[in-house]
DNA sequence: ATTCAATTGATGTATATACAATTATTGTAG
DNA sequence: CTACAATAATTGTATATACATCAATTGAAT
């Protein structure tokens, strides 16, 4: 694949601003992709599986649709929803909190965290095939990236 | 904001890949929000905006549908209906192609041209607002994305 | 020349995003 | 206590993605 000027065939960038987001938008398909062939299988989507990610990392403690909201990768988004779909499939449940009839509890199920423990390994082992960097360079990558953001 | 440990609230990951993804994911999510918030008044989406600029790269020649998915950020997404879109706004035109009737040729207007000498100065603007890099480390984050892919 | 395959684009469906608007509940000020 | 504001989640709408399927046109083989 190599540069991203060759990757979507184009000559030049206006500057190095703009490239660098292109270049990110570009890698950000590439990987979304890769990771759908392994969710796809399994019935679940790229979101969906960020949700039940949030929601483990709660040990146990559940989480409100805001709280799960904040922690999402896609900031604006709906979580409401997303918790919808992984609830027809029981991969969540979601009670009233009882001292706050406002809020829900949302917690992971045992059939989420087995899906969970099934996808893992696979996106672990997709990510070592299809990121073509050390883990130095990964390093360097994070911290780049962090930095952007300010 | 700073790390993404920070900004979505996990404590740590599972390995580099992983969090170089997610992290990733999240600078993805942090950019195409600043520049919907430019586009947006124009009525337009980044992928519109897309669209139209690698139309202006044809400097004149026509595109096909097909030319225009080949080179477009979201790989296997749909230019027929973004093209739709854009027709309806007057800045671009579809005609038949004459020597093979099952291609269409797409060509941006000078209204296409003139919304696009609008907005990517405000772009330009923008982006070095938001992206916290100097050039040499934005070259840095360039050759590690190309190097990613592979 | 006719048939079958390949190409090109359009369309249908499910999912998700980005907002705005709405509903229900709780908190607070007068 | 009542009215109003703030909070929490749901719902509605427009847009886009990811596929799969379909229709039309063209190309190729017999």
């Amino acid at each position: 694949m190599g540069k991203i000027e060759e990757a979507i065939k184009q000559a030049q960038f206006k500057d190095v601003y703009n490239k660098a987001v292109v270049n990110l938008l570009y890698t950000h398909s590439y990987l979304v992709g890769f990771q759908t062939s392994v969710l796809k299988p399994q019935d679940i989507s790229p979101e969906q599986y960020n949700v039940l990610r949030i929601l483990r990392g709660q040990q146990g403690k559940p989480a409100t649709i805001a709280a799960i909201q904040e922690r999402m990768l896609n900031t604006m988004s709906n979580a409401s929803r997303l918790v919808d779909k992984l609830k027809a499939k029981d991969l969540v449940k979601r009670d009233e909190c009882p001292e706050n009839r406002r809020k829900v509890d949302v917690l992971i199920t045992d059939k989420g965290l087995r899906l969970l423990d099934l996808l893992e390994p696979q996106i672990a082992i997709l990510n070592k095939k299809v990121i073509h960097l050390e883990e130095a360079e990964l390093d360097l990558l994070n911290g780049l990236l962090d930095k952007l953001r300010g």
